[in-house]
DNA sequence: AGCACGCCGACT
DNA sequence: GTCGGCGTGCTC
């Protein structure tokens, strides 16, 4: 038999399928997802097993399969499927989508090893390096003895690799301490020794190891002596939080969108649900149904809902068969949940974006919450949107894909209209309260009034009055495609990077102030005069939530003002503190990006204000009404959660924008009419399929000749498409890169053809390069 | 990607 | 001579 592999090696001209003989000890084991110890091109190899076939079109002779590399398979076809999907749909490496579905602990690491055959035929001064081992791992050692061996490689003396994988196995080793007296001598032994009697309780060795700082030697003496000993445990950890399961009925909206799912039957539905309507306990009835016919569910929620608090009412309901995958998880503890998930002991996943390929053999639902969220598409390495994957894998198992939001994505709300998906909505708040217009602020009216603070007179006085009566204010800020950077107030100059043709970002950490790039990270200290003219008025610019942050405690200098952003916080769990600081009310002011716009549910929050709105109006993106409208709506949706009534105010210099109009009376539908209706008119998604080329060059001319050639081909191809451009990226220079964009709106499948056989032309330039995405 | 092979210039 | 730096071709 034959197998045809993808070799696990990112690059154009090895991007294809390869064949090789599967030794006769290996056919019954090798399946397709298997992946193989290959020789190829003289290098030991990973490969993935795609195909398995009786006969090979090559003409000369075929290599054997050294030897498997798992004993189970790891992949199916299911699974196969779909990276050879994400492989061309959004031009990829094949091998690069393949090592997406493979938890990071199973991941294959090279070595290069040196092996002796005969030991007693090596020169001394090999013999020194070898000691009484038979193979050593070349990059563990020395410049100069990697040197004298590669001098010395022979018969006897080989290179080979090795594959290892990260990790494979949940088995961590723990040191115990045994109850017996002996003497111990060695100085170390004994530092050792006291510590873990001080400790009083078992240790982790790699604690001892790496962190300790001791040395094997020691460890292993204290082992001889009977001082302690090594067992293994299973990493186990659980965030448990008590909560009360209330079961809740259903009302009649609710009931009405359940009795619409079909199961056992692939649709995709999309549920138009305002905030607070009550999708989640459509989730959970759902859920049950699926779980007592035997099936699995897949739950996407965006990361930063991954909560204890959210994920507990799961756990509270659904006990021990779920899975909760979250960033905060170490490998191993991912691994173990991958495990468990293969091995059948899963019925829900709840997970982030790459949870949607989590290993179930039968799934009989897929829900995909908030799905408007753009997290749901990983921008690269590989780009893949979970929408579409779970499309695929909802129709692979017969199952529906329930797609939920208050503020649908514009394509997703097209495709139901016209009735690909299934529309059902959810109109009402399930507390039975209407949600409150927002008031709009005209900033223009506060520059006349000499107003110059970024708080308007009428949200400064709501703020104290909310205070006063120990109610909690929330204000938004938006930072999207703005950052911090330098400037001088005198002759305008603004300090930018060498290589990349941006604006460096302002940094301050631990009183260092430096600038650095965000594409290229290069970094200079923070400069006190200007380089262009010397003067010292040379400062930060930047309207950001330190800004808000003073303005508010000037404002009410007893009000305990939180700030949250990527500044403040440097991993999830900060971001959780920070959480439970102001739902404890141990703040009274939250003052926020992008991150507190999502599923928060603070029930004293009464005041929301969203303080540059403008910002949102402007990011020059095709769909950037659509994500400003869900910033407004989805911020307003945190005001009056509760019992209180909720008030939410938006400043804005464009009041009569139509998507400030719409998102003030929360009107969805309107909305979605007239951003449809922008879209048609200029052939942008949905009503095309858009794909952007960048051509890249060290050589801005060529770069720039290349595209237009390309630009020119592909009009030839179809008329009717759009070709725009090419045009400088946002970023003209990168790195030293010249880049030119050219972006098509394609109204026919040609194109596209067209495109995909341009991409192998561009293999073996080494002058040109070209990045295809499809956005 | 990364190995073999071949060409060429530089230096013991 | 021969070492090593780099360009080219190819991988079942």
């Amino acid at each position: 038999m034959i197998a045809e592999v993808i070799v696990d090696i990112y690059n154009k001209q090895v991007n294809r399928l390869f064949d090789y003989k599967i030794p006769s000890h290996l056919e019954n084991i090798i399946k397709i997802g298997f992946r193989v110890k290959v020789k190829f091109n003289n290098q030991i190899k990973v490969a993935y097993v795609i195909n398995i076939k009786d006969k090979t079109e090559y003409k000369n002779n075929l290599k054997e399969i050294i030897d498997i590399v798992d004993v189970n398979q790891i992949l199916d076809l299911e699974m196969v499927n779909i990276a050879k999907y994400i492989s061309i749909n959004y031009f990829n490496f094949f091998a690069k989508a393949l090592d997406l579905m493979i938890p990071q602990a199973l991941k294959i690491k090279y070595q290069k090893i040196a092996k002796v055959i005969n030991k007693e035929l090596l020169n001394d001064e090999l013999k020194e390096i070898f000691k009484n081992k038979k193979e050593l791992i070349i990059d563990n050692l020395s410049l100069d003895k990697q040197k004298i061996i590669y001098k010395n490689i022979n018969s006897n003396l080989i290179l080979d690799t090795k594959l290892k994988k990260t990790k494979d196995s949940n088995l961590i080793n723990m040191v115990h301490l045994n109850d017996i007296n002996v003497s111990i001598k060695g100085k170390r032994q004994k530092e050792l020794y006291d510590y873990l009697i001080e400790l009083d309780s078992d240790l982790e060795l790699d604690i001892i190891y790496h962190d300790l700082n001791y040395s094997k030697a020691i460890v292993d003496s204290l082992i001889n002596l009977g001082v302690i000993k090594i067992y293994q445990k299973e990493i186990k950890k659980n965030e448990e939080i008590d909560i009360l399961d209330i079961k809740h009925e259903l009302n009649k909206e609710q009931q009405n969108v359940y009795n619409n799912i079909k199961l056992n039957e692939y649709n995709t539905y999309l549920l138009h649900g305002i905030t607070g309507s009550g999708k989640t306990e459509i989730y959970m009835h759902l859920i049950l149904d699926v779980i007592n016919s035997g099936k699995k569910v897949i739950m996407l929620v965006p990361e930063i809902s991954l909560t204890p608090q959210i994920t507990a009412l799961f756990y509270a309901r659904f006990k021990k068969n779920i899975a909760i995958l979250h960033s905060r998880l170490s490998t191993n503890e991912k691994y173990q949940e991958w495990k468990r998930i293969i091995n059948g002991e899963i019925n829900i996943v709840i997970g982030a974006r790459s949870a949607i390929f989590a290993p179930l053999k039968n799934i009989g639902l897929i829900i995909i919450d908030e799905e408007h969220e753009s997290s749901y598409i990983q921008k690269n390495n590989p780009k893949y949107d979970a929408k579409e994957i779970a499309k695929l894998r909802a129709k692979y198992h017969n199952a529906p894909l329930l797609l939920a939001s208050a503020t649908p994505d514009i394509k997703d709300y097209f495709y139901a209209i016209n009735g690909d998906y299934k529309l059902l909505k959810l109109l009402n708040r399930a507390n039975g309260k209407k949600q409150e217009n927002s008031l709009v602020i005209d900033m223009r009216e506060e520059l006349k009034n000499k107003n110059l603070s970024p708080l308007s007179n009428d949200l400064k006085y709501k703020l104290k009055d909310r205070y006063k009566k120990k109610e909690q204010s929330i204000l938004f800020l938006n930072r999207r495609g703005y950052s911090n950077f330098v400037m001088c107030r005198m002759c305008g100059e603004v300090i930018t990077c060498p290589h990349c043709d941006v604006a460096l970002t302002y940094h301050k950490n631990y009183n260092q102030e430096y600038l650095e790039c965000h594409y290229c990270g290069y970094k200079i200290n923070n400069p006190s005069v200007c380089p262009k003219c010397n003067s010292d008025k040379i400062r930060f610019v930047g309207s950001g939530t330190e800004k808000i942050y003073d303005e508010v405690k000037k404002l009410i200098p007893e009000a305990n003002v939180l700030r949250l952003d990527m500044d403040t916080m440097n991993n999830i769990s900060d971001y959780q503190d920070s959480y439970e600081l102001f739902k404890n009310h141990e703040a009274d002011i939250l003052i926020g990006t992008q991150m507190i716009t999502k599923g928060l549910d603070f029930p004293l929050v009464t005041l929301v204000g969203v303080l540059n709105a403008d910002l949102a109006l402007k990011y020059p993106m095709y769909d950037s009404n659509m994500i400003a409208y869900n910033l407004i709506e989805q911020v307003s949706g945190r005001s009056g959660r509760d019992k209180l009534n909720g008030e939410v105010l938006i400043q804005t210099y464009n009041p009569d924008h139509f998507i400030i109009k719409f998102a003030k009376v929360h009107d969805y539908e309107s909305f979605y009419k007239y951003e449809i209706e922008r879209r048609m008119l200029q052939n942008l998604p949905p009503f095309s399929e858009m794909i952007t080329i960048e051509v890249t060059s060290k050589d801005a001319s060529l770069a720039y000749d290349e595209a237009k050639m390309i630009v020119d081909t592909l009009k030839d191809i179809d008329i009717n498409s759009q070709i725009l451009g090419p045009v400088e990226a946002p970023i003209f220079k990168k790195n030293d890169y010249f880049r030119f964009v050219i972006t098509i709106l394609a109204l026919s499948d040609k194109i596209i053809d067209k495109i995909n056989y341009l991409y192998p032309l561009y293999q073996n330039n080494k002058d040109v390069s070209l990045d295809i995405t499809r956005e």
